[in-house]
DNA sequence: TTGAAAGCGCTAACAG
DNA sequence: CTGTTAGCGCTTTCAA
């Protein structure tokens, strides 16, 4: 950690060109209300200092900036990243910037990224919540600040939100499974605290429900430690050790799948015949792995354009978007190439 | 764009609190120094008015801040996510914060980026120039931001830097391709004013020379417009439309590789007995590939923990690390499972 | 067109 | 232990 370094200021940018600050100010803000003569000279003033204004006091006087930030769950998941992208494209024609963070699915993490980001006046952020209680982003909603819940709905009105249908995402899975014949599904999921995974989760059993399955027999819900390849591996090893063990797979995102995969394959466990497997995401790797997989897709980028719609969106008013995801079968349940 | 909103200031508090603005800094940063009961007083308003620091005036004193930033070449690569992480990792630890952007390899988005931290006071940038001329990082260095270099060497003493020996991954990956008995190979490569880029096609071009063969004659090389798998397939069509056909096909990474075997299936040419396949960056799902890929391995993590360790660094000396590759040697180029 | 000066919200030095 | 106050760098009236 260095030592606080003086950074060259305006004042010192107008006394090298033998005018005022506010002059200074002017040729930065408002050329045009300037002589080119001294304007020249500020500009040369400004190049030889390498002068390079301070956005904290700039911003302290403007009170916001255009800047939104991002707190997703975590930005090593192509899913987010491709959502990230999305809300950057939007907010780059508005010529706004994007901070990004990730809570690691820890609400103290997303916190604290969420206080830093309001600290420093972002016009709003956009947050995947890392727990179902949203009483904070309420709260930094009653302090101005605009908030977007992305990846799952709002449960209250007053925060807007850009979601997909999780529970059809999960039903549609567990449709598909249940036509090739499987009856008892293992489901590598994420806690319940975090929305999405409750969502599948009452999807998933609704699904087995009304195709006259009693959910509690036909559902084996594993919890993972970490919603990435990982946890996906530690999750399918739970699975095979399972005294009555199920025929497929669900698992919550493609990571989680990538593991699973990994899993099966070294313990000699064949893919779909000695087990079934459907990720979720749909990334771009899905369609290519040695047993291409089955995937639940979701419209990532409109997703994240969407959001940051809202975000700038001028009326205030909250809105709440849901998009369908898509079922994408491949050899991983068919064992069709 | 909702107008400015009045946030409440410290001042709000004390009058709140009925004591003086000096009092709540002081129960905010040193609050020993202050009876428990006018604290206790000043914490209920600043619970009851929702307070929230503004940041831009705290660190307009201060001068700068536990953040630091970072500008990778594109977010949606894994090899870069898994860099950040490890940046982040390091941060962690010193209580400091990571902005991370990505530049697209567009030198002017990075700029954009580099002045957005400099101008909110970051403690230093870790940053994979899109462009060959570091110019502009050298001048922000005299202005007194930590300046770490990532991926790649830095061309000037100094700027502080954290790199993969990148002539030596392609010089492995070429030694390997002529054991198998490759003498043409193509390779997908950015554009040379990307540093990385450069050196790996001087390593390949140098080992055919040792091997005694003609670059020129041996090497095909095609520089893709974006690093990702379309760019990849894209480049792999070029590679299939050639009248003297490549017998190996060389990734600038895994995210191209990705690209060029969807497209070597669709055109039904057998991988590697039509053509061999060869990734860089051994990103996790390289292993679980239809065709399990051969990649150069790059200590991802270690390198992010590496940079932001020089960032933090008390010694402002310039350091320049120097990572090994690793090839990872898989069924893409050996036909063996 | 340019300059002088107030003030954004906060921290820290100094008085009381 | 608490209050007063200067000042961080900038933008923006208001005067000249």
């Amino acid at each position: 950690m260095p030592p606080a370094r003086r950074r060259t200021s305006i004042s010192d940018v107008a006394r090298r060109a033998g005018v005022s600050v506010g002059t200074v100010s002017n040729v930065l803000n408002r050329p045009d209300r300037v002589t080119p003569t001294t304007r020249e000279r500020v500009e040369a003033a400004i190049g030889e200092l390498q002068f390079v204004r301070n956005g904290s006091a700039r911003q302290l006087r403007a009170g916001t900036i255009t800047t939104a930030g991002a707190v997703v769950l975590d930005v090593a998941n192509p899913f987010f990243t491709d959502v990230a992208r999305g809300i950057e494209d939007r907010l780059d024609e508005a010529g706004y910037t994007l901070m990004l963070a990730s809570s690691d699915e820890q609400p103290e993490r997303e916190a604290r990224y969420l206080r830093l980001f309001e600290e420093h006046g972002v016009q709003g952020v956009m947050v995947v919540p890392a727990t179902d209680d949203v009483t904070h982003l309420v709260d930094l909603h009653d302090r101005g600040v605009r908030v977007v819940l992305l990846d799952r709905p709002s449960p209250v009105e007053v925060l807007s939100s850009v979601a997909v249908d999780d529970r059809a995402g999960a039903a549609a899975a567990a449709a598909h499974l249940l036509d090739l014949g499987h009856e008892r599904i293992a489901f590598l999921n994420g806690p319940h605290t975090i929305r999405q995974c409750a969502d599948r989760s009452a999807g998933l059993r609704a699904a087995l429900a009304d195709a006259g399955h009693d959910p509690d027999e036909a559902v084996v819900e594993i919890t993972l430690a970490t919603l990435n390849a990982d946890g996906g591996q530690t999750g399918t090893q739970q699975v095979l050790a399972l005294a009555d063990r199920p025929t497929a797979l669900l698992c919550v995102n493609d990571l989680a799948a990538l593991g699973a995969l990994r899993t099966l394959r070294a313990a000699d466990v064949p893919v779909p015949s000695g087990m079934a497997v459907v990720g979720y995401d749909d990334v771009a790797f899905a369609a290519e792995l040695a047993t291409p997989l089955t995937s639940v897709r979701q419209p990532t980028h409109r997703l994240g354009h969407r959001a940051a719609d809202l975000l700038l969106a001028d009326d205030p008013a909250p809105s709440h978007v849901t998009f369908q995801p898509e079922l994408v079968v491949r050899a991983s349940t068919t064992g069709l190439t």
